[in-house]
This record gives C-alpha cells, sequence and structure tokens, in this order.
DNA sequence: CAGTGGTCTAGACCACTCT
DNA sequence: GAGTGGTCTAGACCACTGA
C-alpha cells in the first residue's frame, strides 16, 4: 500500500466516522508531514484525493476543511458496482440473475466498428427494498473473457473481472438519457403505468486499453436519483 | 499562469486540433521536462490533469495515450455554464431572459436550517437550434449579491461573478431526478404531449465556502444527453 | 536492456489569512 | 509574524513494458 494511499484512507474513514465532522478542519500539511513521517508532497496527494472526491476542500491561508455531506444517491460518475452501491448505502438489496446467453453486442452501444463483436450477455434485475428498479444488460466481450459460468454472474462481474481473473479496470464512458419504458420494461420492472427510463450505457475500459465490456443499466424514472459533485475548472 | 497549466492547456490544444490523435503517444515525461526546462513532478502534474479529465490514459512502461474522445453533450460533471458549453459544441444557441425579481429561495432546495434565504430569481430559458430545450431558475443569495441589475443577466452568471465581481467559484453539488413536465414547463417550452424532464438542482460553492447560488435546471427529456467519463476508484 | 510511468524525498519561494 | 496552502525543483528508487 501507497503512503499516500494509506494517509487519505485514515482521514476520509475520521470524515466518514464523523471525527472530522463537517466544517471541521483537517491537519495542515505540516501536521501530517509529522504525524505519517512523510514527505509533504506525500501527504499534500493524499489530501488532493479527498479534494477531487469532494471531501474536503481547501482554502489558502486557512486550511483545509471538511465539505458538508449528502452524497447518498447513486453516483453517475464514477465506476461503481451495485454491489458496493448497495453495502454504501446500507440498503436492502438483492440481485436476480435473468438470463446467460451468447450474443453480439447490439447496435446501440455506438462502438467504431460495425463488425459484429461476439460477447456473452447477462441480464440482471436488481432489487432495492424488494422493487424492481434496475434491468442491467452486460455484454462482456468474448475477445478479453471467453467464458461465464452461471455462478458467478450472479454475484459482481467487477469483483469476477478484478479478483477472480486479475484484470484492472480503468475507466468507463457512459451515456445517459431518457428513454420510455418499453414492453420488456414494463415486464420485468412489473409497471403498469407509462414510465420514464433512465438509460445509463458504458463502456468499461481495461488499463491496457481494450475494451471488456458494455453494458446498458435502466432505472426506474420514479426511482432514480442522482448526487454528483463537481469542480469548477 | 502555472508552468503545469501552461503544459497542460499547450497538451490539450493539440489533442483537440487532431495533432495527438485517437490512440497517439504524448511525449514521456522526461520528454516534456527537457522541451518546457521544468522539473518532473510539473510535467506530470500537467498530464495528470489530462488524466483526471479523461483526454488521455497512462500505462506503466508504455506511455500515455489519447482517448477516443466523443465527448460533445451535456456534461453533468463539470461545472459548465451554458455559454461555454455552446461554444464548446459550437451550437445554434439562444438564451431568452423571462424574468428577473425578488425571491427567497425555494424549498426544494435542501439547505440545512429552515429560514427563508432571501435571494434574486432569474429565470431563463434556453434555445439550441431554436427549439426551447432548457428552463433554467438561478436564485443568487442576497447575502453575497445584493444586486443584480437586468442586463447582465442575459448573459452568464458565471461571467458575472467571476469577472465583474471578482468571485471565485470553486465547486457544486448537484442532484438529478426525473419529474414529469408541469404546466408552466410544458408553456414555456411549448409542450403539447407529457414529458419527462431531466431536473438538476445544483448549490454553488465560492473558495472561501459560501454559497452563492442554486439553481434549477429543468431539460426536455427527449433532447437530453449526457455523456461521461469516469474512472475506476 | 533502455524507456516508461509511479512513488517519494527534502528542500525552496510565494500568496494568502488571521491575530 | 506565524500558519496555511500552491507551486516548483533536482534528485532517487521502484515496477512494468518492449525490443
Amino acid at each position: 500500500m501507497n503512503k499516500y494511499q494509506i494517509i487519505h484512507d485514515e482521514l476520509l474513514k475520521k470524515i466518514n466516522d464523523g471525527k472530522y465532522p463537517e466544517d471541521a478542519k483537517l491537519p495542515s500539511d505540516f501536521a501530517l508531514m509529522n504525524r505519517y513521517h512523510v514527505a509533504r508532497e506525500t501527504s499534500r496527494k493524499a489530501v488532493a484525493m479527498l479534494v477531487d472526491e469532494g471531501y474536503v476542500m481547501r482554502i489558502k491561508g486557512r486550511g483545509t476543511f471538511v465539505i458538508n455531506q449528502n452524497r447518498y444517491s447513486f453516483p453517475i460518475s464514477h465506476v461503481e458496482s451495485y454491489r458496493e452501491l448497495a453495502a454504501r448505502l446500507n440498503l436492502n438489496e438483492r440481485t436476480q440473475l435473468d438470463a446467460i446467453s451468447d450474443k453480439d453486442v447490439p447496435l446501440v452501444f455506438d462502438y467504431g466498428e460495425q463488425v459484429p463483436l461476439p460477447a456473452t450477455e447477462i441480464v440482471r434485475i436488481r432489487y432495492l427494498d424488494n422493487e424492481p428498479v434496475i434491468i442491467d444488460r452486460d455484454y462482456v466481450l468474448k475477445d478479453v473473457v471467453p467464458e461465464i459460468k452461471s455462478l458467478s454472474a450472479s454475484l459482481s462481474l467487477f469483483e469476477l473481472f478484478e479478483q477472480k481473473l486479475g484484470l484492472v479496470i480503468s475507466y468507463a464512458k457512459k451515456t445517459i438519457t431518457i428513454e420510455t419504458a418499453n414492453t420488456l420494461d414494463r415486464q420485468l420492472m412489473s409497471l403498469t403505468e407509462p414510465m420514464s427510463i433512465v438509460v445509463i450505457r458504458s463502456e468499461t475500459f481495461l488499463n491496457d486499453g481494450r475494451i471488456i465490456s458494455f453494458t446498458e443499466s435502466r432505472h426506474r424514472g420514479d426511482r432514480f436519483k442522482s448526487v454528483e459533485f463537481s469542480r469548477r475548472h
């Protein structure tokens, strides 16, 4: 584990535990240097991560302060799996595996070449508080992962990629649009009335630049909420 | 201007101009050190910004590479004004100032205290290609900006804050939900049918920690698209 | 093996804030 | 003036990649 990562994690834990509550002042660069016996740039890197993540803000001449925290909703801007999300929010969550089959990546994903991309399609329905609210369709490219067993698909795909296969996920590109619920949506989510669906389509990339999967995540519009933290550029 | 900012801007310009096209390799840390006569950490900081912004990816032992770029849609995760967006996308854009008046911040914004917050309400309608697609309601706190003249409100609020008033915007917190178009939406956007509206509510903070404004931005659901770049944490 | 990015050090000078 | 964060330097060692 890197030094700056350790410092970051310890500070973040204290923020989440309320030891640094809202508006509290974090230790200064020099205080962190002494406490952890590191160079100043190392302690600054740890704090810079917290700034990036929206936990604290730094004010020149004054100090580093904890930002008012209520980021309890579905985050769009992070690559985060459903299981990680549910664990973080302490929600009663359940995932039902609907189907696994071989299927090319659909053309709604606007990947460059117009050649069919062989993939494994995994359809899952996500329940929060026993209500079906999300339909996930993952297309895992056969090029990268030739076969997926049914057992592991009921767990997290990210867990499979990272822990079992040793692949490292680097980033994703997501597109968010609004669509009207189609017949399949209504059926899978038990909808009786017309409903807007928030559609999040993403391509996930490995750290060597290869695409590993395309994902379509369809959220009930009336259950969807996202909270974002954004910095001024 | 900082050295790392200069290097960042020059690299970004070359990416946007196509001098570093997709998958192209950027100069290495050491090449940038020599070209700009800076220390390695300085050149690395410039590239780190490009990584943060999703323009490039770094692979250990290989190099730094330009990522496939098609981020041409409405960005949620940046604090970016409508004018900046339209300019970047080269869209035919027009803004119509609907009203300026004194009004407390509505309670839909979930700010802590339940005391009324006096503000200036600015209602603007945004046209893209001569079609009304966005309704913006800004509530600028009287505490920070006591008075807003009608003239400046037809321009960008951010321009007013930063250039005329010398205020520095630091970050924003945005909430995204889906609602059904209300009567006022239908009227202002000339909608005849029921329509989903993407509602983005944000609080904008200054670099001294004060809130300067609350904003509600209502987008036609069928014209809304957002492309996000997200890193794995 | 040389080249690359990742981490880390021990300094330095500056601008800003608060007392 | 003391304390803080912002920038910058000139090194160092490491892990990984590709020829």
